[in-house]
DNA sequence: GCATTATAAGTAAGTGCTTACTTACTACTC
DNA sequence: GAGTAGTAAGTAAGCACTTACTTATAATGC
Protein backbone atom coordinates (compact mmCIF):
# COMPACT_ATOMS: atom_id res chain seq x y z
CA UNK A 1 0.00 0.00 0.00
CA UNK A 2 2.67 2.89 0.98
CA UNK A 3 4.83 0.83 -1.43
CA UNK A 4 2.54 1.08 -4.03
CA UNK A 5 1.91 4.99 -3.47
CA UNK A 6 5.38 5.37 -3.76
CA UNK A 7 5.98 3.09 -6.82
CA UNK A 8 8.98 2.25 -4.97
CA UNK A 9 10.18 -1.48 -3.93
CA UNK A 10 12.52 -0.27 -1.45
CA UNK A 11 14.03 -3.11 0.14
CA UNK A 12 17.29 -1.40 -0.14
CA UNK A 13 17.88 2.45 0.81
CA UNK A 14 16.71 5.42 0.26
CA UNK A 15 17.75 8.93 -0.32
CA UNK A 16 17.36 10.60 3.42
CA UNK A 17 14.66 13.10 1.36
CA UNK A 18 12.71 10.48 0.03
CA UNK A 19 12.31 8.19 3.64
CA UNK A 20 11.85 11.54 5.57
CA UNK A 21 8.96 11.73 3.57
CA UNK A 22 7.75 8.59 3.48
CA UNK A 23 7.84 8.16 7.25
CA UNK A 24 5.82 11.40 7.59
CA UNK A 25 2.88 10.13 5.42
CA UNK A 26 2.92 6.77 7.02
CA UNK A 27 2.74 8.61 10.03
CA UNK A 28 -0.58 11.24 8.76
CA UNK A 29 -1.91 7.86 8.04
CA UNK A 30 -1.24 6.69 11.88
CA UNK A 31 -2.10 9.56 13.83
CA UNK A 32 -5.34 9.97 11.65
CA UNK A 33 -6.54 6.80 12.61
CA UNK A 34 -5.15 6.47 16.48
CA UNK A 35 -4.79 9.69 17.49
CA UNK A 36 -0.99 11.13 18.61
CA UNK A 37 -1.08 9.08 22.22
CA UNK A 38 -2.80 6.27 20.38
CA UNK A 39 0.04 5.91 17.89
CA UNK A 40 3.41 4.71 18.77
CA UNK A 41 6.70 4.97 17.14
CA UNK A 42 7.39 1.57 16.59
CA UNK A 43 4.28 1.10 14.53
CA UNK A 44 5.01 4.00 12.49
CA UNK A 45 8.34 2.27 12.07
CA UNK A 46 7.11 -0.76 11.23
CA UNK A 47 4.51 0.94 8.93
CA UNK A 48 7.39 2.42 7.18
CA UNK A 49 9.28 -0.62 6.95
CA UNK A 50 12.44 0.58 8.75
CA UNK A 51 13.60 0.60 12.35
CA UNK A 52 12.93 2.34 14.96
CA UNK A 53 15.75 4.01 15.10
CA UNK A 54 15.13 5.57 11.56
CA UNK A 55 12.18 7.16 12.63
CA UNK A 56 14.25 9.35 15.25
CA UNK A 57 17.09 9.84 12.99
CA UNK A 58 14.32 11.77 10.88
CA UNK A 59 12.53 13.39 13.56
CA UNK A 60 14.29 14.21 16.83
CA UNK A 61 10.91 13.33 18.84
CA UNK A 62 7.20 12.37 18.45
CA UNK A 63 5.99 15.50 19.11
CA UNK A 64 8.11 17.27 16.22
CA UNK A 65 7.50 14.12 13.65
CA UNK A 66 3.81 15.30 14.08
CA UNK A 67 4.50 18.43 14.12
CA UNK A 68 5.85 18.66 10.84
CA UNK A 69 3.01 17.32 9.42
CA UNK A 70 1.63 20.36 8.64
CA UNK A 71 4.90 22.14 7.61
CA UNK A 72 4.76 19.36 4.64
CA UNK A 73 1.42 19.45 3.98
CA UNK A 74 2.14 23.31 3.29
CA UNK A 75 4.79 22.99 1.77
CA UNK A 76 3.53 19.98 -0.71
CA UNK A 77 -0.28 20.95 -1.42
CA UNK A 78 0.38 24.01 -0.25
CA UNK A 79 -2.35 25.89 2.19
CA UNK A 80 -4.86 26.30 -0.80
CA UNK A 81 -7.66 28.75 -0.79
CA UNK A 82 -11.00 28.08 -2.65
CA UNK A 83 -10.24 31.36 -4.62
CA UNK A 84 -6.69 30.11 -5.42
CA UNK A 85 -6.46 29.31 -9.26
CA UNK A 86 -9.58 28.95 -9.19
CA UNK A 87 -10.85 31.05 -12.56
CA UNK A 88 -14.85 30.20 -12.28
CA UNK A 89 -14.85 31.07 -8.93
CA UNK A 90 -13.20 34.49 -9.59
CA UNK A 91 -15.60 35.00 -12.48
CA UNK A 92 -18.78 34.62 -10.84
CA UNK A 93 -16.98 36.68 -8.05
CA UNK A 94 -16.48 39.73 -10.98
CA UNK A 95 -19.88 38.29 -12.13
CA UNK A 96 -21.79 38.93 -8.76
CA UNK A 97 -23.37 35.52 -9.91
CA UNK A 98 -23.75 34.45 -6.05
CA UNK A 99 -25.09 30.75 -6.78
CA UNK A 100 -22.10 30.21 -8.73
CA UNK A 101 -19.73 31.88 -6.00
CA UNK A 102 -21.49 29.95 -3.66
CA UNK A 103 -21.97 26.43 -5.43
CA UNK A 104 -18.46 26.42 -6.49
CA UNK A 105 -16.85 27.11 -2.66
CA UNK A 106 -19.11 24.50 -1.60
CA UNK A 107 -18.16 21.97 -4.38
CA UNK A 108 -14.68 22.71 -3.50
CA UNK A 109 -14.41 21.79 0.07
CA UNK A 110 -16.41 18.83 0.02
CA UNK A 111 -14.47 17.18 -2.59
CA UNK A 112 -10.95 18.45 -1.13
CA UNK A 113 -12.17 17.03 2.08
CA UNK A 114 -13.66 13.74 0.98
CA UNK A 115 -10.10 13.23 -1.04
CA UNK A 116 -8.15 14.23 1.72
CA UNK A 117 -9.94 11.92 4.73
CA UNK A 118 -7.20 11.53 6.67
CA UNK A 119 -6.34 14.81 6.98
CA UNK A 120 -9.57 15.85 8.17
CA UNK A 121 -9.33 13.04 11.09
CA UNK A 122 -6.15 14.43 11.86
CA UNK A 123 -7.34 17.77 12.07
CA UNK A 124 -10.17 17.02 14.70
CA UNK A 125 -8.13 14.68 16.57
CA UNK A 126 -5.29 17.70 17.31
CA UNK A 127 -7.98 20.08 18.31
CA UNK A 128 -9.18 17.84 20.47
CA UNK A 129 -5.42 17.08 21.68
CA UNK A 130 -4.92 20.87 21.64
CA UNK A 131 -1.80 20.33 19.52
CA UNK A 132 -0.08 23.53 17.81
CA UNK A 133 -1.72 22.18 14.75
CA UNK A 134 -4.95 22.66 15.27
CA UNK A 135 -4.69 26.51 16.13
CA UNK A 136 -2.09 26.74 13.09
CA UNK A 137 -4.43 25.54 10.70
CA UNK A 138 -7.56 27.78 12.61
CA UNK A 139 -5.25 30.77 12.10
CA UNK A 140 -4.11 30.45 8.54
CA UNK A 141 -6.82 28.81 6.94
CA UNK A 142 -10.19 29.34 8.91
CA UNK A 143 -9.62 32.54 9.61
CA UNK A 144 -8.70 34.15 6.05
CA UNK A 145 -11.71 31.53 4.91
CA UNK A 146 -14.67 33.61 6.92
CA UNK A 147 -12.81 37.33 6.18
CA UNK A 148 -12.79 36.38 1.92
CA UNK A 149 -16.42 35.07 2.10
CA UNK A 150 -17.21 37.46 4.96
CA UNK A 151 -16.32 40.46 2.38
CA UNK A 152 -18.22 39.13 -0.33
CA UNK A 153 -21.25 38.90 1.37
CA UNK A 154 -20.37 42.44 2.80
CA UNK A 155 -20.39 43.32 -0.30
CA UNK A 156 -23.45 42.44 -1.43
CA UNK A 157 -25.15 43.92 1.08
CA UNK A 158 -23.94 47.15 0.15
CA UNK A 159 -25.61 46.17 -3.48
CA UNK A 160 -28.86 45.49 -1.87
CA UNK A 161 -28.32 41.93 -2.98
CA UNK A 162 -28.52 40.42 0.42
CA UNK A 163 -30.36 41.42 3.70
CA UNK A 164 -28.79 42.97 6.87
CA UNK A 165 -27.47 40.32 8.80
CA UNK A 166 -23.56 39.75 10.47
CA UNK A 167 -21.94 38.34 8.17
CA UNK A 168 -20.23 35.90 9.55
CA UNK A 169 -23.40 34.32 11.08
CA UNK A 170 -23.64 33.86 7.83
CA UNK A 171 -20.62 32.36 6.67
CA UNK A 172 -20.63 29.97 10.49
CA UNK A 173 -24.01 28.96 8.85
CA UNK A 174 -22.38 27.64 5.22
CA UNK A 175 -19.51 26.80 6.53
CA UNK A 176 -21.35 24.39 9.17
CA UNK A 177 -23.39 22.65 6.33
CA UNK A 178 -20.53 21.76 4.77
CA UNK A 179 -18.22 20.72 7.44
CA UNK A 180 -20.42 18.76 9.46
CA UNK A 181 -21.84 16.99 6.22
CA UNK A 182 -18.27 15.68 5.84
CA UNK A 183 -18.36 14.80 9.05
CA UNK A 184 -21.09 12.64 9.31
CA UNK A 185 -19.85 10.72 6.34
CA UNK A 186 -16.32 10.34 7.72
CA UNK A 187 -16.90 10.05 11.08
CA UNK A 188 -20.95 8.77 12.00
CA UNK A 189 -22.62 8.01 8.77
CA UNK A 190 -20.06 6.10 7.16
CA UNK A 191 -22.55 3.72 5.17
CA UNK A 192 -24.72 6.84 3.65
CA UNK A 193 -27.72 5.50 6.22
CA UNK A 194 -29.13 8.78 7.10
CA UNK A 195 -28.30 10.66 3.89
CA UNK A 196 -26.80 9.53 0.37
CA UNK A 197 -25.79 12.59 -1.61
CA UNK A 198 -23.41 13.61 -4.10
CA UNK A 199 -21.28 16.00 -3.60
CA UNK A 200 -22.73 18.31 -6.18
CA UNK A 201 -26.24 17.68 -4.76
CA UNK A 202 -25.26 18.65 -1.49
CA UNK A 203 -22.75 22.02 -2.90
CA UNK A 204 -26.37 22.73 -4.73
CA UNK A 205 -28.91 22.57 -2.17
CA UNK A 206 -26.18 24.03 0.76
CA UNK A 207 -25.61 26.93 -1.51
CA UNK A 208 -29.71 27.09 -2.37
CA UNK A 209 -30.83 27.13 1.32
CA UNK A 210 -27.85 29.94 2.34
CA UNK A 211 -28.89 32.19 -0.75
CA UNK A 212 -32.58 31.95 0.04
CA UNK A 213 -31.38 32.03 3.49
CA UNK A 214 -30.02 35.52 3.23
CA UNK A 215 -31.96 37.06 0.67
CA UNK A 216 -34.41 39.84 1.33
CA UNK B 1 -14.50 12.41 63.44
CA UNK B 2 -12.49 13.56 60.88
CA UNK B 3 -14.50 13.27 58.54
CA UNK B 4 -17.40 14.91 60.34
CA UNK B 5 -15.25 17.77 61.37
CA UNK B 6 -14.03 18.84 58.05
CA UNK B 7 -17.16 18.14 56.35
CA UNK B 8 -14.54 16.54 53.38
CA UNK B 9 -15.69 13.84 51.10
CA UNK B 10 -12.63 12.79 50.19
CA UNK B 11 -11.01 11.91 53.10
CA UNK B 12 -12.15 8.86 54.84
CA UNK B 13 -14.34 6.34 53.24
CA UNK B 14 -17.20 6.39 51.10
CA UNK B 15 -19.84 4.10 49.84
CA UNK B 16 -19.06 1.61 46.71
CA UNK B 17 -21.74 3.02 44.77
CA UNK B 18 -20.78 6.72 45.54
CA UNK B 19 -17.40 6.15 44.70
CA UNK B 20 -17.89 4.56 41.81
CA UNK B 21 -20.02 7.50 40.67
CA UNK B 22 -16.94 9.95 41.34
CA UNK B 23 -14.55 7.77 39.85
CA UNK B 24 -17.00 7.64 36.99
CA UNK B 25 -16.78 11.67 36.87
CA UNK B 26 -13.81 12.14 37.35
CA UNK B 27 -13.13 9.53 34.06
CA UNK B 28 -15.34 11.28 31.85
CA UNK B 29 -13.75 14.69 32.41
CA UNK B 30 -10.27 13.27 31.93
CA UNK B 31 -11.43 11.79 29.15
CA UNK B 32 -12.89 13.86 27.37
CA UNK B 33 -9.54 16.41 27.50
CA UNK B 34 -7.22 13.39 26.58
CA UNK B 35 -8.82 10.86 25.07
CA UNK B 36 -8.53 7.15 25.82
CA UNK B 37 -5.43 6.49 25.07
CA UNK B 38 -3.99 10.08 26.43
CA UNK B 39 -5.49 9.18 29.98
CA UNK B 40 -3.81 7.24 32.39
CA UNK B 41 -5.42 4.74 35.02
CA UNK B 42 -3.13 6.10 37.68
CA UNK B 43 -4.15 10.24 36.64
CA UNK B 44 -7.74 9.27 36.98
CA UNK B 45 -7.18 7.38 40.24
CA UNK B 46 -5.04 10.30 41.32
CA UNK B 47 -7.85 13.11 40.63
CA UNK B 48 -10.53 11.06 42.27
CA UNK B 49 -8.34 10.52 45.60
CA UNK B 50 -7.65 6.99 45.90
CA UNK B 51 -5.25 4.99 44.76
CA UNK B 52 -5.08 3.44 41.62
CA UNK B 53 -6.06 -0.62 42.57
CA UNK B 54 -9.43 0.86 43.57
CA UNK B 55 -10.44 2.24 40.26
CA UNK B 56 -9.51 -1.59 39.28
CA UNK B 57 -11.93 -2.80 42.01
CA UNK B 58 -14.81 -0.77 40.43
CA UNK B 59 -14.12 -1.71 36.82
CA UNK B 60 -12.33 -4.59 35.77
CA UNK B 61 -10.33 -2.89 32.97
CA UNK B 62 -9.70 0.89 31.84
CA UNK B 63 -12.05 0.00 28.65
CA UNK B 64 -15.05 -1.05 31.25
CA UNK B 65 -14.79 1.98 32.44
CA UNK B 66 -14.32 4.25 29.49
CA UNK B 67 -17.82 2.20 28.19
CA UNK B 68 -19.37 2.45 31.70
CA UNK B 69 -19.13 6.49 31.07
CA UNK B 70 -22.39 6.27 28.67
CA UNK B 71 -24.60 3.45 30.21
CA UNK B 72 -24.43 5.89 33.08
CA UNK B 73 -25.09 9.07 31.10
CA UNK B 74 -28.00 7.63 29.69
CA UNK B 75 -29.28 6.22 32.93
CA UNK B 76 -28.42 9.54 34.93
CA UNK B 77 -29.12 12.34 32.46
CA UNK B 78 -31.67 10.20 30.20
CA UNK B 79 -31.28 10.15 26.62
CA UNK B 80 -32.95 13.75 26.70
CA UNK B 81 -34.68 14.51 22.73
CA UNK B 82 -35.65 18.12 22.74
CA UNK B 83 -39.49 17.43 22.30
CA UNK B 84 -39.21 15.84 25.76
CA UNK B 85 -40.95 17.75 28.57
CA UNK B 86 -41.40 20.55 26.44
CA UNK B 87 -44.56 22.43 25.94
CA UNK B 88 -43.40 25.42 24.26
CA UNK B 89 -41.90 22.97 21.44
CA UNK B 90 -44.89 20.83 21.22
CA UNK B 91 -47.14 24.07 21.03
CA UNK B 92 -45.29 25.54 18.40
CA UNK B 93 -45.45 22.29 16.33
CA UNK B 94 -48.89 22.26 16.93
CA UNK B 95 -49.31 25.43 16.05
CA UNK B 96 -46.99 25.15 13.03
CA UNK B 97 -45.24 28.28 14.03
CA UNK B 98 -42.14 27.32 11.80
CA UNK B 99 -40.16 29.70 13.16
CA UNK B 100 -40.89 28.99 16.92
CA UNK B 101 -39.66 25.27 16.02
CA UNK B 102 -36.70 26.18 14.42
CA UNK B 103 -35.78 28.32 16.94
CA UNK B 104 -36.51 26.11 20.31
CA UNK B 105 -34.91 23.08 18.38
CA UNK B 106 -31.63 25.61 17.71
CA UNK B 107 -32.16 26.96 21.39
CA UNK B 108 -32.06 24.08 23.18
CA UNK B 109 -29.65 22.05 21.07
CA UNK B 110 -26.85 24.87 21.62
CA UNK B 111 -27.67 25.68 25.16
CA UNK B 112 -26.89 21.71 26.00
CA UNK B 113 -23.63 21.55 23.83
CA UNK B 114 -22.53 24.50 25.68
CA UNK B 115 -23.68 23.33 29.49
CA UNK B 116 -22.54 19.66 28.69
CA UNK B 117 -19.32 20.61 27.06
CA UNK B 118 -17.46 17.78 28.47
CA UNK B 119 -19.71 14.99 26.80
CA UNK B 120 -18.95 16.69 23.21
CA UNK B 121 -15.92 16.23 23.38
CA UNK B 122 -15.71 12.59 24.41
CA UNK B 123 -18.40 12.03 21.51
CA UNK B 124 -15.91 13.20 19.06
CA UNK B 125 -13.21 11.43 20.80
CA UNK B 126 -15.17 8.34 20.86
CA UNK B 127 -15.92 8.59 17.44
CA UNK B 128 -12.35 9.30 15.74
CA UNK B 129 -11.28 6.53 17.89
CA UNK B 130 -14.45 4.12 16.98
CA UNK B 131 -15.67 3.84 20.22
CA UNK B 132 -19.06 1.64 20.24
CA UNK B 133 -20.23 4.73 22.82
CA UNK B 134 -20.18 7.26 19.25
CA UNK B 135 -22.20 4.25 17.15
CA UNK B 136 -24.93 4.35 19.99
CA UNK B 137 -24.98 7.32 20.07
CA UNK B 138 -25.68 8.17 16.79
CA UNK B 139 -28.16 4.89 16.43
CA UNK B 140 -30.17 6.57 19.16
CA UNK B 141 -30.04 9.70 19.14
CA UNK B 142 -28.76 11.57 16.10
CA UNK B 143 -31.00 9.35 13.50
CA UNK B 144 -33.97 9.77 15.85
CA UNK B 145 -33.32 13.96 15.66
CA UNK B 146 -32.90 13.30 11.75
CA UNK B 147 -36.63 11.21 11.32
CA UNK B 148 -38.18 14.12 13.76
CA UNK B 149 -37.49 16.97 12.16
CA UNK B 150 -37.53 15.27 8.61
CA UNK B 151 -40.98 14.38 9.81
CA UNK B 152 -42.16 18.00 10.27
CA UNK B 153 -40.53 19.44 7.07
CA UNK B 154 -42.16 16.83 4.99
CA UNK B 155 -45.88 17.78 7.05
CA UNK B 156 -45.35 21.27 6.08
CA UNK B 157 -43.49 20.96 2.38
CA UNK B 158 -47.42 19.14 2.24
CA UNK B 159 -48.90 21.81 3.98
CA UNK B 160 -47.63 23.76 0.48
CA UNK B 161 -45.20 25.97 3.33
CA UNK B 162 -41.98 24.74 2.46
CA UNK B 163 -40.91 24.25 -1.18
CA UNK B 164 -39.76 21.05 -2.52
CA UNK B 165 -36.39 19.63 -1.45
CA UNK B 166 -35.05 16.47 -0.06
CA UNK B 167 -35.90 17.09 4.17
CA UNK B 168 -32.83 15.04 5.02
CA UNK B 169 -30.57 17.82 3.63
CA UNK B 170 -32.31 20.38 5.27
CA UNK B 171 -31.81 18.62 8.71
CA UNK B 172 -28.23 18.11 7.66
CA UNK B 173 -28.02 21.81 7.00
CA UNK B 174 -29.64 23.11 10.52
CA UNK B 175 -28.13 20.71 12.16
CA UNK B 176 -24.69 21.61 10.74
CA UNK B 177 -24.96 25.02 11.67
CA UNK B 178 -25.74 24.20 15.31
CA UNK B 179 -22.85 21.61 15.74
CA UNK B 180 -20.04 23.09 13.93
CA UNK B 181 -21.11 26.65 16.07
CA UNK B 182 -20.46 24.68 19.10
CA UNK B 183 -17.66 23.03 17.61
CA UNK B 184 -15.91 26.23 16.95
CA UNK B 185 -16.96 27.40 20.28
CA UNK B 186 -15.07 24.30 22.37
CA UNK B 187 -12.37 23.79 19.85
CA UNK B 188 -10.87 25.72 17.47
CA UNK B 189 -12.32 29.42 18.61
CA UNK B 190 -12.78 29.73 22.60
CA UNK B 191 -11.85 33.45 22.61
CA UNK B 192 -14.96 33.91 20.49
CA UNK B 193 -12.20 35.91 18.04
CA UNK B 194 -14.41 35.08 14.81
CA UNK B 195 -17.49 35.39 16.28
CA UNK B 196 -19.44 36.05 19.21
CA UNK B 197 -22.42 35.83 19.75
CA UNK B 198 -24.90 34.39 22.43
CA UNK B 199 -27.08 31.21 21.78
CA UNK B 200 -30.32 33.21 21.46
CA UNK B 201 -28.98 35.28 18.80
CA UNK B 202 -27.31 32.55 17.07
CA UNK B 203 -30.57 30.30 17.12
CA UNK B 204 -32.74 32.97 15.76
CA UNK B 205 -30.63 33.75 13.02
CA UNK B 206 -29.78 30.01 12.24
CA UNK B 207 -33.70 29.30 12.47
CA UNK B 208 -34.21 32.46 9.73
CA UNK B 209 -31.37 31.23 7.60
CA UNK B 210 -33.37 27.63 7.11
CA UNK B 211 -36.27 28.86 7.40
CA UNK B 212 -36.19 31.35 4.26
CA UNK B 213 -33.87 28.81 2.60
CA UNK B 214 -36.46 26.31 2.54
CA UNK B 215 -39.31 28.65 1.78
CA UNK B 216 -41.00 29.13 -1.45
C1' DG C 1 39.38 1.43 -14.39
C1' DC C 2 39.95 0.38 -9.72
C1' DA C 3 41.00 0.45 -4.84
C1' DT C 4 40.26 4.05 -1.03
C1' DT C 5 37.64 6.58 1.86
C1' DA C 6 34.09 9.73 3.67
C1' DT C 7 29.47 9.79 4.61
C1' DA C 8 24.84 8.82 4.85
C1' DA C 9 21.39 4.88 5.42
C1' DG C 10 20.48 1.44 8.14
C1' DT C 11 19.87 -1.79 12.28
C1' DA C 12 19.75 -4.86 16.82
C1' DA C 13 19.66 -4.46 21.17
C1' DG C 14 19.46 -1.84 24.54
C1' DT C 15 18.00 2.46 28.38
C1' DG C 16 15.12 4.04 32.09
C1' DC C 17 10.60 5.08 32.75
C1' DT C 18 5.47 4.40 32.42
C1' DT C 19 1.65 1.56 31.56
C1' DA C 20 -2.47 -1.38 32.79
C1' DC C 21 -3.37 -4.39 36.04
C1' DT C 22 -2.50 -7.60 40.64
C1' DT C 23 -1.47 -9.19 45.15
C1' DA C 24 -1.35 -9.33 49.82
C1' DC C 25 -2.41 -6.87 53.30
C1' DT C 26 -4.73 -3.17 56.83
C1' DA C 27 -8.60 -0.26 58.75
C1' DC C 28 -13.05 0.95 59.40
C1' DT C 29 -18.08 0.15 60.16
C1' DC C 30 -22.21 -2.21 61.23
C1' DG D 1 -16.22 -10.52 63.54
C1' DA D 2 -17.60 -10.40 58.86
C1' DG D 3 -17.48 -7.81 55.07
C1' DT D 4 -16.28 -3.94 52.57
C1' DA D 5 -13.26 0.32 51.73
C1' DG D 6 -8.90 1.13 51.21
C1' DT D 7 -3.78 0.87 50.14
C1' DA D 8 1.47 0.01 49.35
C1' DA D 9 4.12 -2.32 46.69
C1' DG D 10 4.48 -4.91 43.39
C1' DT D 11 4.62 -7.25 37.93
C1' DA D 12 5.27 -7.88 33.09
C1' DA D 13 4.77 -5.58 29.08
C1' DG D 14 5.18 -1.44 26.45
C1' DC D 15 6.73 3.23 25.82
C1' DA D 16 9.87 7.03 23.67
C1' DC D 17 14.25 7.42 22.74
C1' DT D 18 19.71 5.96 22.48
C1' DT D 19 23.87 3.58 21.61
C1' DA D 20 27.15 1.25 19.21
C1' DC D 21 27.70 -0.81 15.36
C1' DT D 22 27.15 -2.39 10.11
C1' DT D 23 26.31 -1.61 5.32
C1' DA D 24 25.71 0.79 0.76
C1' DT D 25 27.04 4.41 -2.25
C1' DA D 26 29.32 7.64 -4.71
C1' DA D 27 33.03 10.84 -5.16
C1' DT D 28 38.18 10.97 -5.00
C1' DG D 29 43.07 10.02 -5.97
C1' DC D 30 46.09 7.30 -8.63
Amino acid sequence: MIKDFFNCEHVGKMTGDKRREQILLTAVSLFSQRGFSGTTTKEIARAAGVSEAMVFRHFSTKSELYGAILDNKACHDGVRFPWDENPVLQEAIKQKDDFKVFFNIALNALTKQQADENFMRLLFYSALEEHELADRFFNEFVARLYEFIGNYIEGRQKDGAMREINPRIVVRAFLGMMIHHSLNNILWDKKRRLLDISNEEAAKNFAEIILHGVSK
